[in-house]
DNA sequence: CCTCCTTTTGACCATCTGGTCTAAAGGGAT
DNA sequence: ATCCCTTTAGACCAGATGGTCAAAAGGAGG
């Protein structure tokens, strides 16, 4: 249904008009996080945003520009976020590395939680609708985390036995549903913890039999 | 915008009417695992099911009972596929019981991978819509994983020291997502290793300080 | 053949959808 | 005042939506 992937106010090389008009934005992704990119009403998002049909479609193409439009304005915002941390800490190893990810992941959605309400809605759209949406931004974590894995590797953090495609899937899928499985009305603390208690299971197993490292003790 | 959850051949104490006619039942499952409830054109699924207007409200009351049907009988299946494999294999350990049901819902998912679609895309649907379903279903996995999970703990197969809420979370997102994981098109052997694969990550960690016990040697 | 009940048929309904288009209002610069 | 360009305004469109309804068809028993 939605043609291709292109931003008017990128064509013409303006601003984004998602950052200029704060209801609109409000109001877009209050709708696209909770209802799917079809379900979502145009009319809706535009009355509650006050405007009217001329002026929405005057800076946009249509529904999908909006969409995409939306997605380059949070995805700007958690890159920020990260770029901004990455220059302060220096990468260590994986697991820490991860962790770190995870840690800023949650605090982002403790801030915005219907941004990963909309991305993991994303994720379940049909499949013509993703690769357009892939086309404009590209597919950056899957790729990001499998190179992270295989690094890991060759450091001799990770088990060379586990297969890197595997432990891809695994990290990709916890980290993109973390924030369902810890609570977000947690101070950081706990989130810490949590998320401290989740890297543990993924390095050393539920299992009786191994035994962590922090607790080398009794068991 | 859907009603309370009632299923009008329910109560009228006659068949599933999606057992009868196999065309519906087929258009409603493409339908509803390929879109969102919403997004899913009921016109659509009664003109490819060979049906009319009014056949289908003859033995439907809306949208909802069609799609809570579809629900009923799906899950029916899937439960009959577990309790057939329950009666022959009885319980044992917390690892292996997990690793039997993964590989049960991955076989069922390749029967039917439709399914696995429809419920994941069910999960991303608004709350008031899955209280409806829950109302009308309940909510068996969380529960389930959780008792597993802590029995699990005190027969001294899980470390104790893990979270159970956070260890349910693990479980019940990665079990959901495992068909996304562990590809379709593997024969019977592949899927096997790679949940034999998944379990050993979930018990002993990717670490390599951990060692796992099946390769006591070097490392 | 008639009767009675179940089932089928499809025209019809109000409402909503994303999107178009013409007309007018704003607002500088001259 | 006049000009010109940007922006706003909202009536309007064809098409799709879930749902209703009166009428006809089917079929079994008498």
């Amino acid at each position: 249904m939605p043609a291709a992937g292109r931003m008017k106010w990128r064509e013409e090389e303006t601003a984004n008009p998602l950052e200029g008009n704060a209801a609109l934005f409000e109001a877009a992704l209050e709708a696209f996080s909770e209802k799917s990119f079809g379900e979502a009403s145009l009319n809706d998002i535009i009355k509650a945003a006050g405007l009217n049909k001329g002026s929405f479609y005057y800076r946009f193409y249509d529904k999908m520009d909006l969409y995409l439009s939306l997605l380059y304005r949070l995805g700007m915002e958690k890159l920020k976020l990260f770029e901004r941390y990455d220059h302060e800490n220096a990468a260590e190893g994986f697991f820490e590395s991860i962790k770190d990810k995870a840690i800023l992941g949650l605090r982002f959605a403790r801030m915005e939680p219907r941004y990963n309400a909309l991305s993991r809605r994303m994720l379940t759209e049909n499949e013509t609708f993703r690769n357009v949406i892939r086309s404009c931004f590209g597919d950056m974590t899957q790729d990001v985390l499998s190179a992270m894995i295989q690094e890991g590797k060759a450091k001799g953090q990770i088990d060379a036995s586990v297969s890197t495609h595997l432990a891809t899937a695994v990290f990709a899928t916890l980290l993109t549903q973390i924030d369902l499985m810890i609570s977000p009305n947690m101070d950081d603390q706990a989130i810490l913890a949590q998320v401290d208690e989740l890297i543990a299971i993924l390095k050393h197993g539920m299992c009786t039999n191994s035994a962590a490292p922090k607790d080398e003790s009794g068991r």
